[in-house]
DNA sequence: TATGAATGAGTGTTCATTCAT
DNA sequence: GATGAATGAACACTCATTCAT
């Protein structure tokens, strides 16, 4: 690990973070070792400690970082320029292709968070910020005509929030990628398109 | 541990099961210890294996009965003689009674999953089973006219499965009971009430 | 480490200890480790757990018990039986033959008790002990007229350990034990028999 | 630390031997890092092995130096310009101000010392040293009938350093710093004005 | 000279599993 | 069947020491 700049440190720690992220995700926290994160990019096990104070902030910086890919996704996806369930069709495709065969990873986050209120917390706040995107992107829906306008657009986002993540349960019980797709559009569609859509009618 | 019956051995096994719930449920599988089930039921730890090969496959085991309760729940309020939404906000009250504050066990459970294949597998049987009885019930709905007769109802049926699952890593990440509610109430009417519902219109 | 009986665990117990206080005494608290311990007694490392909660408990478990030794030669030979000077020979002698080059680890407990309150207790209380002892030997003396009248016995018992404490650190930085024995009794007699002793006069 | 003369060296030499002394009272030998000692400084650590080749010789360094200040306290106190007695509450007094809650370095350092031969060596110089003050102020105060003429001067010396040594490790161990104050004065008192001090008399 | 990132050997501790009783 | 003492392989974490800059 050649240190070069001011901003090496930052470099540094993000290198740690991509590797552990990976590690966890193929392990799960109790099974990976600091080891297996130091490894992975060819640094010594103390070097870890130069840059996180042990295996739980490292995983707790993980888990604070892995939402932004997500995050990444969501923006691009639901920016209001294409047909929701297009929108959302996309969003799976890129979704699938990002966490393709680590979805472990948040449910390991979601099981530590089962126990870590610091943790929860940290979700909670990734959380409400997806929420605010989708909420402001529904409510543009909305006044488009392509959303009723009973619909309480918070519930309703919580609802979409978590039908993903329920899809993704669904996945990693062995549903197939296509069968989770069209529950997942069939289950958004009746979420945001229901009630013969105004305009469209 | 009294030797009294032939069925005897089983009895033991279920007690076990249950003592290694409650005990993975509240610490999780990895800090969870064999000690800690064997202590919960007056046991001695040699015992544990006289009934399980190791705790992977206790954990196994486990994981494989736990759905039983959300099977009960789910018969139980899903049987067609109420209401739809009714059945829904039931199950959801059911639900949070029982699993309060213990929601991390079943992510431990599709953390685990996502890389034991044999886990999987597990998941998935049990899974299918829901979806038998859900989309057997939503038939009912259906020919009354409950819900629309265009829906899949397979995929539908795989969407309200997902929307509960997540509901519950809202929960987990904080959400709380009433928002939790609302939304997967929510969520539920939009999918299975959409279109102007024919008998009720 | 055959199990046997119900006083087994005692003696298990018995038997690290006894190791711990030599690899202790051989090379101090710090540089000892449990594995030292354990192989000493041909044990594993993880045995040692079983019977101390870790090293620090172990530690001071010696620290409580190492005094023992101690404390029986105390009471063999200052017994009242004998006169004084012969007596605190006779405590000499036994004491370098009981710890020769062992006088580490005396060290090391006052070590660790200058920043181990708990520690210091129960050094305390130990060393109260000694000085009833040695205050009622004293007493004894003193009513005899071996001992001038007008000494604070308490005061002088204290001088009294302090003093062979002290020759131990003498030793320790290298002073002979032929000189360290002259200084001992030197001071012994000094503090005791002082002034014209009445009978013997 | 900046560069600034030839004499530079030594000074930051001594500059690191004070707060190593500090860091090793505090903290012990085992327990306290490099990295205590230099962060105490405001330099890297790094920068400790330009003036020592490691921590032991730093200790060893630190032992050779630390007892200057019970050696400035020594000649400062017993000068033969006052009563013996006045001279060694005085030098409790100094003593205790000096050592306040430090007494652990010394029994450190005898630790080590009856492990390591050269530290040994070190050690009996100082007190060798220490010895040939107190003799040659000891027989002061024989020319002066203060001290009975038939003491062995050497051993009543070591008599006395090793009272002194003893009474700290009494207030290691707990002992209150009035009662040990009494304890050596008594003992003080005894092994030197012992027999009818004859101008006294 | 001085820095501080990196190393890597070392150690306390845990715990699933075994097996003599 | 049941026990629980013992094992031993792991693993997180520390820190003296080095060395490229």
């Amino acid at each position: 690990m050649p240190r070069v700049v001011p901003e090496y440190k930052e470099e540094a720690k993000n290198r740690i973070l991509e590797a552990a992220n990976q590690v966890f995700a193929e392990k799960g926290y109790r099974q990976a070792t600091m080891d297996d994160v130091a490894k992975k990019i060819g640094v010594s096990k103390g070097a870890l400690y130069l840059y996180f104070a042990g295996k739980e902030e490292l995983f707790e910086e993980v888990s604070r970082t892995e939402p932004l890919a997500l995050r990444e996704i969501l923006y691009s996806t639901f920016d209001g320029k294409k047909n929701p369930v297009e929108s959302a069709s996309e969003f799976f495709d890129k979704m699938v292709k990002r966490y393709e065969g680590n979805l472990g990873l948040g449910f390991e986050i979601f099981s530590e968070a089962s126990r870590n209120p610091g943790l929860r917390r940290v979700l909670k706040k990734t959380q409400d910020e997806h929420v605010e995107v989708l909420t402001s992107f529904l409510g543009q829906l909305q006044k488009e005509g392509f959303v009723s306008d009973q619909l309480d657009l918070r519930s309703i986002t919580y609802a979409a929030i978590g039908l993903w993540n329920g899809i993704e349960t669904l996945m990693v019980s062995g549903l197939s990628a296509p069968e989770a797709k069209r529950a997942w559009l069939e289950g958004f569609k009746a979420i945001f398109l229901q009630s013969p859509p105004h305009k469209r009618a």
